[in-house]
DNA sequence: TTTTAATCCGACTAATTTAGTAGGAATAGG
DNA sequence: CCTATTCCTACTAAATTAGTCGGATTAAAA
C-alpha cells in the first residue's frame, strides 16, 4: 500500500461526495473548489475511482458523480488501493538487483516489512468511508 | 515516520552488525559485502547513525564500528528516525499552499493521518533489534 | 440546434525526493 | 610510510509524484 497526497486527496474527495451527497450527480468542480484540488488532478482520480466501482458518473451538464456504494460499504483501503496502482513500496524486490533474494541470501528485514505493510493495510480495511 | 529503503538498509545494517558483534568494531566494507549495499551509500547512514548515538566508531585501520548501546535497547523506530529524518510526510502541512488549514477550513482527513503515523510508529517502537 | 457544463482520455511537463557516486581529507595500526 | 578505515561535502542520476494541457465526447437546457 502506497500513501502519497493523491491517496489522500481520495479520501478527501469521496469524504466530500458522501457528505454532501442527495440524489443528483456531483461535480468534480465542486469538489474542486470545496476541497482545494485542482480540477485536472481530480479528473485524473475519478476515473481510477469509477473503474474501480467505487463511483459512478453522468456526463454532460449537470453530470458529475455519486457513490456506486454506500458509504459504509466503502473502506479506506478501497479508495487507496484504486488510485495509488498497488506497486507495494514496502517489500524487498523493488530493487531486485541489489535487495533481498529470498532464494539464497536471506534478508533478514523481508518479514519486518511485509508485516508493517499488513499493519498499514488492516488500519485502512477497519475504517469506513462514514465514519469520517 | 518516512519509510525509504535507507531506512531498510539503515536497518539492515544493524542486524548485521548486532548479529556479527565480537569486541572488535566492524568495517563497513563487510557489511557492505554481506549484506550488497554500497560502501559510499553506508558510509552516509553511519555518520548518521552515529550522530544518533546508535553505534561508536573507531577511525583508522582495523576500524569499524560497533553498537552505542545493547540490541535490546535500540528500537526500531531509533533507527529509521536517525536516517531518513523526520519530514512526517504523512501530514497535512507538507502541502501547504493547497492542503487543509487547519484554523478555517476543516481537513477531514487530518486526524486520520496523524493517526496512522502514530501507527506506524508504534510498531516500530515495539521492535527491538535484537528482536531480529 | 446551438450552447454550455460536464466527464473522459492521453500525453506531456515540472517538481520533488530518493538513491547513489566521486573525490578527497583525517586518522590510526602495522 | 603504507594501507585500511572513517569522515565530509558536494554532486549526479534515477525514479516518483504532482499537476497541466488540449481536446474529444456527452447530455441537458436554452
Amino acid at each position: 500500500m502506497k500513501l502519497t497526497t493523491k491517496g489522500r486527496y481520495a479520501v478527501m474527495a469521496m469524504a466530500d461526495l458522501a457528505s454532501n451527497t442527495n440524489l443528483n450527480p456531483i461535480s468534480l468542480t465542486e469538489i474542486s473548489q470545496r476541497q482545494n484540488i485542482s480540477l485536472a488532478y481530480l479528473e485524473q482520480i475519478f476515473i481510477k475511482l469509477k473503474k474501480n466501482k467505487l463511483v459512478k458518473s453522468a456526463r454532460g451538464a449537470n453530470g458529475g458523480y455519486i457513490l456506486d456504494k454506500s458509504a459504509s460499504e466503502i473502506k479506506l483501503s478501497n479508495i487507496i488501493f484504486a488510485v495509488d496502482e498497488e506497486v507495494k513500496m514496502l517489500n524487498c524486490k523493488k530493487h531486485s538487483k541489489k535487495g533481498c533474494n529470498n532464494k539464497s541470501v536471506k534478508c533478514i528485514t523481508h518479514n519486518l516489512w511485509d508485516e508493517l505493510d499488513q499493519h498499514i493495510n488492516g488500519f485502512f480495511e477497519k475504517v469506513k468511508l462514514e465514519d469520517l
